[in-house]
RNA sequence: GCCCAGGUAGCUCAGUUGGUAGAGCAGCGGAUUGAAAAUCCGCGUGUCGCUGGUUCGAUUCCGGCCCUGGGCA
């Protein structure tokens, strides 16, 4: 019908192990839609398996975007992210194609809801700088230091979040002006703006979550899990690139390198996913207030067509 | 059977020269504006193996018993 004045997205949101992948290939089935990533590791190639991007089968019978698009010695954001994301919204509209947006990365989900404040890109030399600075001297010293500069950013960030931290310095090194600064200007429009959006939240009971990660992740050694590690390892890529923290990667490089047992390594991977997943639930529930939340897949489903 | 070392939080352990105990991890809650599978913050009651005894008071000292390692037979 009149598809270029009624544009519609799906949102589908979930923690790692709820079944986002299947409910977006159903429901891009129904509504002839196109399936983007919003998994900030989904995005890079390299770690199908680890990552549990959907397999080549799947990404051949359904359209897919933004799924292992990126070589894994890049740095994406949640900006760059955006960019593309919207690029591909767009594109998929002029086709007369629903998006279906979908991963467990609740930051790209905000940025897309919310738009960023536009912020220049900060000079990777500005940014080497600054982390070096971190490493030589810690997160506190730092926080002081930014508390001089910019007692405004200084004042929202715990002494130890290195990461804001530096963040925070870089963009005052490289803008002049504080974050908090940057906050106050207006934000990009949202991409969903104008746009019909159903959404919805897949969050199973945790107990059963845990046992699919535990599960998954013995699959995913059957798979050939260590195999990719050890090819991803091949490209001696540095280690503070975002590829080399997918959870699962540390552990199995000890083991290749004979530091871990096996069953340690495994036990640690699925450690680490559990904890990730209950930080995803604690964004759905606090972040995500809004959304429409689910236990099931087939209640997902519901929810998007007919809900 | 004897000797030694242990039995303290879900796990690994610390500690109390006698006043009922605390770390790491796990777990739980929270934060989240361009590295977010990241980066942080908060939350510690558990018959201190069981049982007698000494003591105002025992997880701590003494006896017995049980269990787990290791050694000797």
């Amino acid at each position: 019908m009149n598809s270029s004045r009624n544009k519609t997205a799906v949102l589908i949101a979930g923690p790692t192990a709820s079944g986002k992948s299947a409910v977006a290939i159903k429901v891009a089935r129904e509504l002839d839609g196109v399936i983007i990533n919003a998994d900030a590791m989904q995005l890079y190639a390299g770690l199908r398996v680890l990552t549990s991007r959907p397999t080549e089968a799947d990404e051949r019978a359904t359209q897919h975007r933004l799924y292992g698009t990126v070589p894994p010695g890049e740095v994406w954001s949640a900006g760059r992210w955006l960019a593309a994301a919207r690029q591909e919204m767009e594109a998929a509209w002029t086709q007369g194609k629903v998006p279906v947006v979908t991963g467990g990365t609740g930051l790209y989900f905000k940025a897309l809801e919310e738009g960023l404040s536009h912020v220049p890109p900060v000079p990777q030399g500005v940014r080497d700088h600054w982390r070096e600075r971190l490493k030589a001297e810690g997160a506190p010293a730092l926080h002081a230091e930014l508390a001089r500069l910019a007692p405004e950013d200084a004042a929202r960030l715990e002494p130890g979040d290195s990461q804001r931290i530096v963040r925070c310095l870089e963009v005052i090194e490289a803008t002049g002006k504080p974050l908090s600064a940057h906050f106050l200007a207006a934000k990009e429009a949202s991409v969903l703006k104008g746009v019909a959006v159903r959404r919805v939240a897949i969050v199973p009971p945790r107990d059963e979550l845990y046992a699919v990660i535990d599960a998954r992740f013995e699959g995913m050694m059957a798979m050939g899990a260590a195999k990719e590690v050890e090819a991803l390892l091949a490209l001696r890529l540095p280690q503070d690139v975002p590829v080399m923290k997918a959870i699962g990667v540390k552990p199995l490089a000890d083991m290749l390198a004979g530091e871990l047992a096996i069953a340690q390594a495994v036990e640690l991977a699925k450690r680490q996913s559990r904890n990730y997943a209950k930080r995803q639930m604690t964004w759905i529930r606090n972040q995500m207030a809004d959304w429409p939340v689910v236990q099931k897949r087939t209640q997902a489903i519901e929810v998007l067509l007919h809900g």
